[in-house]
DNA sequence: TAAGAGAGAATGAACGTTCGCTCTCGGCTC
DNA sequence: GAGCCGAGAGCGAACGTTCATTCTCTCTTA
């Protein structure tokens, strides 16, 4: 097995992916034929199915990539910046600066991931992990003294991934809606949720209600 | 005409709607077959399209019939209970005793308005109507006293309909979310978002950050 | 020249929809 | 009341299309 012959078989796999992202997020999975996909990836239908062997293949494929990806940016975010301003600015990355298409298609993922096994796999993984992430962090900030320690952290993690799934929801579904206007807002809520210690005091006043 | 023709018309009409949503809720609508559907009715294909012209006819008249629903309940809301007994209310009501397939077909619907012009002028002028009913709601209990007036009520409906969304798109795809666990956070920040004035003042204090 | 890369017509299943038929009844004629 | 009629309700096979996938053939290149 040739190192450049695996490089290549790889390359041609991510232009398909490419290629199938942009007419998933425009049609969703089972609207769109292999037909458009060979289209868009400039490739027969007998070609493409030497890199992939089915369009759930193809499915699975885009939903496992995306998962490693946010998994990268969440890991290589650098907490010593302080707990808030890295909420924000995964915030502004995620919820604003991310492209339509990106939030189309990750939002057909959890559409298919409602009835497909394979892809409810990949997606409940992506899921725990990043919760898992949001929670270790907020007890790091708790260990720092950046927020108070008694807090239902479990419980927050739940409102902020809520709020993150609806910010993704609507800007899928509304044409209308600028997540930019929200950011203020999900910061304050944020900083509600998890008050600081006043200081010099060892911890002890209710999170939530 | 006779008027019992036309009520016969309609109840197999609804009979059609309620199959149809057992089978799109589980399925979605472009992994139901019309087959499905009739088997679902105890129906001939032939007889079915005597009260649908088309599949799609069938998926908007599911939108249709939810929208009016959720119209009515919002608008029998008694705000004499005090605005936030009411918001909790609504909230127990639509997020937590609602079916999984009442949140299944809701969410398939916010799916196919992505892409179905038709559908997505049912599901946005039901969205509309909803973020009317918040505004107005809000701005009636600041009228009463029950919360400040100098908040940003657009910013904070919006928040509102985000979450609403979140717990929405969570129920649809995380089998493990409980949504009854999430009211008092839910709560929690809708007080927050919506202070109470301080007694005996005339308000003006910052409402978000 | 052999093997991998690519093309595109072919295949067979599944789909939404249609069509021609039967059955059921309420009213009409005798 | 018996026999007939027409229309609406219902059936299910059939149609034409579309789709995912496969097959066979041709290029390219080392």
């Amino acid at each position: 097995m040739p190192p450049a012959n695996a490089q290549r078989q790889s390359d041609r796999q991510s232009e398909i992916l490419l290629a199938a992202q942009h007419c998933f997020a425009r049609m969703g999975f089972h609207q769109t034929s292999m037909q458009q996909i060979c289209a868009e990836a400039g490739m027969s239908p007998g070609n493409l199915y030497r890199y992939f062997p089915s369009k759930e293949a193809i499915i699975a494929g885009i939903a496992e990539r995306d998962r490693a990806e946010v998994a990268e940016q969440f890991a290589s975010a650098d907490l010593s910046l302080g707990f808030f301003n890295v909420i924000e600015g995964l915030a502004q990355h995620h919820f604003v600066e991310r492209s339509d298409e990106e939030v189309g298609i990750c939002f057909e993922i959890t559409a298919e991931s409602r009835r497909n096994p394979e892809i409810a796999r990949i997606h409940q993984a992506f899921d725990a992990d990043v919760r898992a992430r949001l929670l270790a962090m907020m007890r790091q900030a708790a260990e720092r003294g950046e927020i108070v320690r008694d807090v239902d952290f479990e419980a927050v993690t739940t409102m902020l991934m809520v709020i993150a799934d609806g910010i993704w929801s609507r800007r899928a579904a509304d044409p209308t809606f600028d997540p930019k206007l929200l950011i203020p807002t999900l910061m304050d809520v944020t900083r509600h949720l998890l008050p600081a210690p006043r200081k010099g005091e060892s911890q002890d006043k209710e999170g939530s209600r």
